[in-house]
DNA sequence: AATTACCGCGAACATCGATCGCAGTATTGG
DNA sequence: CCAATACTGCGATCGATGTTCGCGGTAATT
């Protein structure tokens, strides 16, 4: 018999026998939310955690089985701040791109979502409230389950995607920058990739596309691939 | 005086004095590729690698400042998998489709690239040939440089997520699958996820659309969202 | 021939995720 | 009401990881 991997959702937040848990799951994941944010996933441990509770490292295996565990319910507690009360118009289109745009800046809140390996989420309650908010868009087009659950999941892939675009935009990490720079400049001089020097020459002065548009505009556009009604 | 994490690619392969080195940075990338292929970027650490070398964990450190480097070292070496010698056609929807084809095959080869922090690898020789080659697909469009790169970032994006989605329709994991099942159970049960329950449940009997049907027709918006002429 | 700069690598350190087992506490069943 | 039970908190510890130190040796430079 294999042991069960049991997603943390199947397994009751406490038991019913000994004494009440001191702290909660919601605690934790916020906690370890705090610490994402701040440094980014690798920053969250076990001992900073527990550092950050007042307890020792070992004590958090009480409620989480799993430091992917924890990341699930991080994910999904982040996911929660998606607000899901807006209204759907009716228009597939128009609602996806409404929750994309939410998304995307819940993805610019808590960059380290974009660390979170992708297909290895466990979907939480949150998340599940999520995805049947974007599925209750797509209600009434003719697809396929399979296709809906994949259009989905390429338009948050997309979000993404975006959502790294700005934000490498947005910092100057000055260490990796003097890197580049220096690297640029031996790419230069040895002649063989004139298009990449130009091309690099010119970004940092090129003004940037406001990240909105471009990104209402592509979205429309794998909606429309996807086979939604234009 | 910071300390310059100079980019492996700035540093020579070796130095001018000693012996010469037993392994070169091609041998250990190989071999470091092998273990990803086999057992995912996690299978990658400086033991594993030592051992197939024969050698002793601190070894590495002679060719490698840190696993970064690694990790930069393999991406350059697969990115030199994709052929460039495909002449192109002068029409760059086509062109970059094609690239994209053949990038997607290179992920589908080694699903760990789609592990691989995105935006922090840095450009090796191989991967430099690459973008050159992109960028000459794009020689003769009116755009600016920048939006280039980011067309091209943009493009390689929409690649993984495709191969993304046909990696993880390809593969079986019974455990995850299992767990999968439980929980969709759990959400038809309690009744308040009816399209997720309806959609998970003809997943499993929908038929896949033809993977790079779908990929070539996504790629195509993409890129007249882009901004390209069609 | 002496100096210098490099190579291989055993030993060790810090940190990480995770486990074990014990003392204490609330619930259960008789 | 009290033992049995099943849980909680957590110090100590394990194994693995990335990385550094420093030694003995080797080849190029002067």
């Amino acid at each position: 018999m294999p042991e069960e991997p049991a997603s943390i959702w199947l397994r009751p937040e406490r038991g019913a026998r000994g004494p009440a848990p001191e702290r909660s799951r919601a605690q934790i994941a916020a906690v370890a939310i705090d610490l994402a944010d701040a440094g980014g996933l690798a920053a969250v441990s076990t001992r900073q955690i527990a550092k950050a509770l007042g307890t020792g490292p070992a004590s958090l295996y009480r409620y989480v089985a799993t430091r992917d565990d924890l990341i699930d319910l991080m994910h999904d507690a982040v996911t929660g701040e998606v607000d899901l009360s807006v209204p759907l118009t009716g228009d597939p289109i128009d609602d996806l791109l409404s929750l994309a745009a939410r998304t995307r800046d819940l993805c610019l809140r808590h960059p380290w979502l974009l660390d979170v390996p992708v297909e290895r989420t466990r979907l939480g309650p949150r998340a599940a409230d999520y995805l049947e908010y974007a599925l209750r868009a797509l209600q009434h087009v003719p697809m396929t389950g399979r296709r809906k659950l994949e259009a989905i999941s390429l338009l948050n892939g997309l979000v993404m995607l975006f959502a790294q675009l700005e934000l490498q935009e947005r910092r100057t990490p000055t260490a990796r920058q003097a890197a580049q720079a220096a690297y640029r400049a031996q790419l230069a001089a040895d002649g063989r990739h004139p298009l990449i020097a130009a091309a690099m020459a010119g970004s940092s002065l090129d003004p940037p596309e406001d990240p909105g548009q471009s990104f209402e505009r592509m979205t429309r556009q794998l909606l429309a691939g996807l086979g939604l009604p234009g």
